[in-house]
DNA sequence: TAATTTTGATTGACTGATCAATCAATAAAA
DNA sequence: TTTTATTGATTGATCAGTCAATCAAAATTA
């Protein structure tokens, strides 16, 4: 079975299999056996490749970030308008993977770690930037500076609360009512912005 | 040393140095030796009482949902009009202790463990439900019933997300801040609603 | 009241299980 | 032969949970 060049295949084997145990277990106390066992090698072999359990970690909620981040990229080039960009960002903030069960768990598991791990932290603060920087920068183009930098934290704000109620999969929020309600709220926010300013 | 009446005592010590050992911790893996030792007993003490540490993590989150139900219950008393209830509800979510990182940070961990435990998770429902009834109530008021109960699920979501943006401690957002862009979302959508009724 | 029994509070020491991490050994490709 | 991939076996540490023993206050009895 040794082959050369399985490095790269493990480790995203393992990282892939991370991600699905602690999404199904819904925390990071998940062992490096299991992750090894859903990834199909032996623990010493997870241990070879990533040297801790921390730092497999690490690359998961890396490997999270950097699909969210090429998704968002991909979404924005695909429009023009600055309110067009918005409405991007707001629906691949819900889209499906992002809102299945096991991805929402996941995101928890790693805000609850970002209290102890200064790493978490930042990839999760990075997150965090990303996601107001994006609203900033479209709403400027629509608002004063000063409203822009406030609509973007309220509907940022909006966005993550529908995701981690979601998380308790009581009274459940469609994809669709939960872009709803964040275009509302832009959508509002700018429309008493316009009639103030023209009084 | 031995007294009676020891038990409420110490169920009462141990609850407080748990809440206050996984808010520094940032996570409910923490020992029952750690909060055993702030309580000042020994961890065969803790289990004595409570059996498990389940059920100690179980009372912790309890004690912390009953001491925001009496806020809220206090707060909402001390008003009249449906628009002054919806704001001491805001009010409430935001006050200090409530927003200080070893609290969130709590709630935080809270949130991850409802993943895997039900009881958990059947606490933290009780109290999305409870916000989110709170405002319905107040809204169907001053608007029609679908209308509120939409404003609701988008106040009650604001309210989480700037939570959970909180407990990254960047670009953070006062509690005045996070209080005001919260009413400013009730305020828009209720006067968008208006405007459109008029029409 | 004094002596005795019962009961609640409390702990130190221990156990069993779990897990991250290590390492020496093996096997196959280069 | 050297290098890379891989694992089984093992170790050391950590913890939840148990238990028998102790101590002192209450309750009971003489």
């Amino acid at each position: 079975m040794p082959k050369v060049g399985m490095e790269p295949v493990r480790r995203k084997a393992l990282v892939d299999a991370a991600l699905r145990v602690i999404g199904d277990h819904g925390s990071l106390t998940v062992t490096m056996s299991e992750i090894a066992r859903q990834a199909g090698v032996s623990p010493a072999l997870a241990h070879h490749y990533f040297g801790s359990k921390e730092q497999l970690l690490i690359e998961t909620i890396r490997s999270l970030l950097k699909q969210l981040r090429d998704d968002a990229v991909t979404a924005l080039k695909a429009v023009n308008t600055p309110r067009a960009k918005i409405s991007a960002v707001i629906r691949v903030s819900f889209q499906a993977d992002q809102f299945a069960p096991a991805t929402i768990a996941a995101w928890l598991a790693f805000y609850a770690e970002a209290q102890r791990s200064e790493e978490t932290r930042r990839f999760l603060v990075i997150y965090a930037r990303r996601l107001r920087s994006n609203l900033v920068a479209n709403l400027k183009a629509l608002c004063p500076g000063d409203a822009a930098e406030r609509i973007a934290e309220g509907a940022a704000a909006m966005i993550d609360g529908l995701y981690i109620r979601q998380s308790l999969r009581s009274a459940p929020v469609s994809i669709e009512a939960s872009i709803s309600l964040t275009e509302d709220y832009i959508h509002s926010q700018l429309a008493a912005l316009a009639k103030g300013q023209i009084q």
